[in-house]
DNA sequence: CACCCTTTCTGGAGTAAGTCAAGAAAACGA
DNA sequence: TCGTTTTCTTGACTTACTCCAGAAAGGGTG
């Protein structure tokens, strides 16, 4: 079954094909394979890639174009079913998660994205404080790092002399 | 003298280039023309692309190749001479001012980038609730948004039907 | 100042992650 | 069952880089 990925269950995992499909209605997209495998295996895989879903989605269906599966996620992304996330250097990842607005960890060295539910502190007030003129309608937050597997495997700087700026803001 | 944009007068505008000569030195870098001119052009045009300071370098040099530039942005960044900002779905940008983490607001539209020198509510706490075993080493922020040109000229959405998520955390 | 060893730059090919476009094939409301 | 509209297929193209081999400087040394 290809590249299987520890199967986490997802807040969205009980997603049977007849919800996925209201879903897509709902959204005023049309009900299609494609979009049933892709919006399922997503769900069920936080975070993987065009490129991964493309291999599981083919796995399911035989054959599906890429560029079909490029559609199918900016369509569900811009219908607001699906939130990509784009780590700097890394391909955009895919999540089912949306609605509220959590923030992610991410690996410098392997891009393995994880949640974070929420920051320590309740709530910091993430407004900037002088937004120059500009209408401001996201704040997001990403963490970066070393994932356990990368700093074992000693991909990740043993003395701390990377970008030494305290990280914290 | 090609794309001039509003010259900011930054925190390091005032290097010259004996200043500079001093800088890469300390970083182990040899003193370079090109190296010159890109890092003059950064610091005084914070957030601009590797296309923008390839096209101020040329003018300034006659004739550069694309992967001197990419090859100076890069070791200057690894030096920690310059921070590298790449912002989802927008080319990298770069900065001289570093050793303080602050953060970006970003056009959704255009890319066009500013500084937030900090968030109100004086430092909010950034730390993951739950690094997952990772080992976080930096927290970034991006304020998205639509910079006042774009929102202008109509390139966003009026109705504030995108990703209704209330963005904030 | 001349030399030599590195580091850096040049020129050109190559890559990853997508996007664009035209036509064929499916969805689905009537 | 039809007709319209959306979606999928195929395949070229793009953007923002990186990789490579060799030529051309830096700059410490004698």
């Amino acid at each position: 079954m290809g590249p299987v990925m520890t199967p986490r269950t997802s807040t969205y995992a009980q997603d049977q094909p007849a919800d996925l499909r209201q879903r897509l209605r709902a959204a005023g997209l049309r009900v299609t394979a494609p979009r049933l495998a892709v919006l399922t295996w997503v769900s069920d895989h936080p975070h993987v890639t065009a490129d991964e879903v493309t291999t599981a989605v083919r796995e399911r269906l035989g054959s599906v174009s890429t560029q079909a599966v490029y559609d199918v996620l900016n369509a569900c992304t811009r219908a607001g079913l699906l939130r990509r996330i784009e780590p700097a250097g890394h391909p955009a990842r895919f999540e089912t998660r949306i609605g509220d607005n959590h923030h992610h960890l991410v690996c410098r060295a392997c891009g393995r994205t994880e949640d974070v539910d929420c920051l320590v502190g309740a709530r910091p007030c993430l407004d900037p404080s002088d937004t120059s003129g500009f209408e401001v309608d996201e704040a997001e937050v990403v963490f970066w790092g070393w994932c356990p597997d990368c700093r074992d495997a000693g991909r990740a700087p043993t003395t701390r002399s990377h970008h030494e700026e305290e990280g914290r803001a």
